[in-house]
DNA sequence: CTGTATCCTTAGGGATACTG
DNA sequence: CAGTATCCCTAAGGATACAG
């Protein structure tokens, strides 16, 4: 776990690995407008963190070579999972979203098949389908 | 998440969930002694979050007024499946821990029986028990 | 657009001493 | 044993300007 705390241990990083996964978020202003209200620089620092982590690639557009393109690895695919469980946990426990009982019991009792069906949309491109679990929009417990 | 990451998304808070889940630790200085060298003013301050939080739970003693028992409310408890797929997660791509390999494969392809049987180990007293999954010691991966 | 660079402030955290 | 209280330093992070 300290392996894993040492990475994403902290206020930003897992923000921006789920507007990759879930968000379809790919580009640095893409994660700027994400409402949390990121410092340029704690982002450069935090995108250049998972890179050296092997989480996230970053490759610059053939067309519009001023765009560059963020995406996860396997590795950071992988961290899927993790990232579900504490949506889950959040939208269960967190008295200001009004998170809707009856997706947070379903998922809870077929946590296995919400797991396949996100991870093959999170495989899929583009990423914005993941937002969308068993056919019902879950982004607010984003 | 943001609520999530607003509570423990730092460097030590989720060791110590860690450790009353999985370790069987229940006391300040048992928290201390977990390896990882926190300072006793960050633990006190990170016991304090948690319970404020709703994760945990202080109770003193009546046998040894001196001695405090802190232990994991429903709500923390909850936060064992999340914290299962990040040591999952650690454990697969963690180039320095010798993970077991057969036990990554097994714990990811039934996933369920393991957060099952996870669970009930969790919900026993006392919780040492819960650092033994399927008969196999997994202390090393925590 | 995608960042860097800089300045500045605050929060995190280590070390140590000390108290009920 | 279970913390509090300080001191002090560094890292984190916000704001802004600016560069390729």
């Amino acid at each position: 776990m300290a392996f894993a705390l040492d990475l994403f241990g902290d206020r930003w990083t897992l923000l921006v690995v789920r507007d990759l996964a879930f968000k379809g978020r790919t580009t640095f202003s893409d994660f700027m407008e994400g409402g949390e209200r990121v410092a340029t620089n704690i982002l450069s620092d935090r995108l250049k963190r998972l890179q050296s982590g092997g989480v996230v690639e970053r490759r610059r557009d053939r067309v519009d070579s001023r765009r560059v393109q963020y995406q996860l690895t396997d590795k950071g695919k992988d961290l899927v999972p993790m990232l579900v469980e504490m949506i889950l946990w959040s939208a269960a426990h967190d008295p200001e979203t009004a998170a809707d009982p009856a997706f947070v019991r379903d998922a809870n009792t077929d946590r296995d098949r919400l797991l396949r069906r996100l991870r093959s949309d999170v495989d899929e491109v583009p990423f914005t389908r993941a937002a969308t679990w068993g056919g019902r929009v879950a982004g607010h417990l984003l």
